[in-house]
DNA sequence: TCCTTTATGTAACGATCGATACATAAATAC
DNA sequence: GTATTTATGTATCGATCGTTACATAAAGGA
């Protein structure tokens, strides 16, 4: 048990939540340790203590986001009984969670560090591998669909996956220019309309 | 004729075009003052005299890349002899620009600041600007089809706009992520099966 | 009670940020 | 020629960046 020493005074999980926040809003570089300390409510020592640097604590708070903001979006994937409505479902959860107004818009994995750079190469790294995950999710439900016979075994699962994030990307810049829910709803519509010509016009 | 004083010794449109490869390549607050005039070649002082701050380079340097990377994209959009075809060739070019290796992937207006900020509020906004600027393109385009008959009078070109729009920044992410010409085209492909829904089973 | 351990607040570190003061160089105007 | 105008190179500005020393405070172990 670590109960040595004198006690923190913050709660680490809250403050993390905080920085999360702070990440998603304005990205890796451009979140300052001043505005991170000033939304924890700490100072930088003890931010350092208890995350270890700027770094590690995006990548705390990435971890963070994809358990706290992805679950209804990737659930949906996986529990829906077809694989049209897991993609329906899918993006329709994404519309959902990036036009909410309490919070930044658009995705934080999508939009925390697109520049690669020296000082950040790994965070780039980490959120390229997280996009590149949540691809092969969705191969991974299509390809589930082809095996269950739901969609013919000549089905591009791996083409199909590719356009169906690229549309989800772009969601998340659609959402930041300040799309309301209906303009990213057009988006869903659009993208279903091409379910119905790649598997099959009777799908 | 300002040809008063001593001329400047270097040339102010190369000069542009490499701080526009930096912009393109980091975004606008990666992208330093010590990138940027060692990529031109000069010092800041001169920098400062021919452009007058990094935040008027970068609008400087927007368009020119408005004006020299986007012009086979959005002239195909206009001179297509139809609305299908001027979408299928718009993303094509799309992707065809997106993928090259001697520059950067991906485009700058769509990456160059997407994190709102008080120190580039500005940079935003006009980045911003060209976006809708861009998907009002579309809408036009689609808009002549259905005043020249070629889309049914129903057709929801607004819609559809926002959907191709948001296809086209996905792609900016997806190249970012270091996607092959064929990824791309895979997405291209994938929209143009809802174009095929959109219009009709028959267009 | 003292010792160890951990956390906190203050204050500052070297580095880099965007932007300039200043003296000098190179052109035209007279 | 001299005066004026503009550009350049050096050197630096104050501000902020991410990070850390250091002394002090607050807990458990002996």
């Amino acid at each position: 048990m670590p109960e040595r020493g004198r006690p923190r005074s913050f709660d680490r999980a809250s403050a993390l939540r905080r920085a999360m926040e702070v990440f998603w809003a304005k990205g890796y570089e451009g979140a300052s340790l001043s505005d991170l300390t000033a939304a924890m409510g700490i100072n930088s020592p003890s931010l350092y203590a208890a995350f270890g640097s700027k770094e590690a604590l995006f990548l705390e708070a990435t971890d963070l986001y994809t358990r706290s903001e992805g679950t209804d979006i990737w659930s949906t994937l996986e529990e829906a009984p077809t694989a049209r409505l897991a993609i329906e479902g899918f993006l329709t959860q994404t519309a959902r969670a990036y036009a909410q107004t309490d919070r930044p818009q658009g995705c934080l994995i999508a939009l925390g560090a697109l520049h690669q750079d020296s000082t950040q190469g790994l965070i780039c790294q980490d959120l390229r591998r997280r996009r590149a995950e949540n691809q092969t999710a969705l191969e991974r439900r299509l390809g589930r669909a082809v095996a269950e016979g739901e969609l013919p075994a000549d089905f591009d699962c791996q083409a199909a996956a590719t356009f169906f994030a690229t549309v989800q990307h772009g969601m998340s810049i659609q959402a930041r220019d300040g799309a309301t829910h209906a303009a990213l709803m057009a988006t869903v519509a659009g993208a279903m309309a091409a379910w119905t010509t790649m598997a099959g016009a009777d799908a």
